[in-house]
DNA sequence: TGTACATCAGTGAACGCGCGTTCACTGATGTAC
DNA sequence: TGTACATCAGTGAACGCGCGTTCACTGATGTAC
């Protein structure tokens, strides 16, 4: 109904936004074009007055997602001092935690998506390589910090170690969510003994 | 149009395992009930000759899956002596295989219904949950025929060895065939330094 | 600065399509006598 | 053992519904003169 270019940039964000939302909550194929644009305020016509379609607007929030995670964790990172593997068990108790398992909107995007992801497009699958690989390098700082990861026993290069110890992060959360629901205890055993388990593995000497 | 009993119980065998591979190539979602019932040699109107809704079919096919999972897990660990966690090291090389990454139809059905699992009707989880806990504990077993599991520096139990190394390994096939499209170096690359760092983990000392 | 017109974000109805489910019907199987 | 009938797995058309997408239309924004 008469629009300001300047409106209509916002009116994208708020679909990205609302897309991003109800993805995570929901997956993918669990929401449909006029959900999504109720909740971001508008009809379903418009839809396609911003994107080609629902599969480039999924990749678009899966690129959005990833970068928004990554960017987090850095700005999170550049808080705290690097010393001596703090940092690292800070984001180990932050991943396997309550808050993060239950933050499905807000937390990894790697575990969030990654459910829905081997059924996306290639461009949205693409994008969610490019955010593992950032996040990867990431976690390998982070290890680098760690005096456990330079003991004369584990000779196994920084990213091989970031990669061993993201995949059981991304594990541990993605599990216990599958089982939260029915089996809580589990769930909770799930993540508490994978964090007990990489706590140790890159403890301090 | 007239079927012997026996072979009234056999075709609902067959619709179950036609589901079974349907539902873990294309997920849950992604397979209706005429394109089942069409791959079980059937017609879609015999469906609910044989069950309640396709939720009730879903719940069955996960339980199925979890039993043949074990099962299958537990016979081949049968043919082998377990001789200094031979076993275990087995294992890992199979579980992080090129093979079990490929496998999506027969592999690992935790992995296989991870993604779809959370967004499942109660019954559907809570057999997924039932199935995981019956796979940490076959797990639970092979790490303690590790002689690294009992080192002094790793007291832990051995559930909780197992559970962080089965996330591990479920993290890391996850990722691996869900950037296995585009990015077919990482996801290489991911499994092999999670398969690496877990054999470094629990190697004969 | 003021007027005429083009642009295009947003509306809401409609499209074809596939979904899960229901239904009347068929006919060999299985049972009762 | 033979006959009459009930059972029920399988068929295929049809149901209402929500999906992604298209469309004609509206009207404030933005531009040309």
């Amino acid at each position: 109904m008469g629009v300001s270019k300047e409106q209509a940039v916002d009116n994208r964000r708020a679909i990205v936004a609302a897309a991003a939302k109800l993805f995570r909550e929901r997956g993918v194929d669990g929401v449909g074009i006029a959900e999504l644009m109720k909740a971001a305020g508008f009809t379903q016509g418009g839809f396609y007055n911003h994107f080609k379609s629902k599969e480039a607007l999924v990749a678009e929030v899966i690129a959005a997602e990833m970068s928004k995670g990554t960017a987090e964790l850095v700005r999170e990172l550049q808080g705290i001092a690097p010393e001596g593997g703090a940092r690292l068990d800070r984001q180990i108790n932050r991943y396997l935690s309550d808050e993060h398992r239950l933050d499905v909107d807000g937390g990894c995007p790697v575990a969030g998506f990654s459910g829905d992801a081997p059924r996306l497009s290639d461009e949205a699958r693409s994008q969610f390589a490019v955010g593992l690989d950032d996040m990867i390098t990431i976690v390998a700082g982070l290890v680098a910090e760690a005096p456990s990861s330079r003991e004369a026993h584990d000779r196994r290069t920084l990213r091989e170690q970031a990669i061993g110890l993201y995949s059981q992060m991304v594990g541990a959360l993605v599990l216990s969510r599958a089982v939260a629901g029915p089996a809580p205890a589990l769930a909770d055993e799930v993540m508490e003994s994978s964090r007990r388990s990489l706590l140790a593995h890159f403890k301090r000497s």
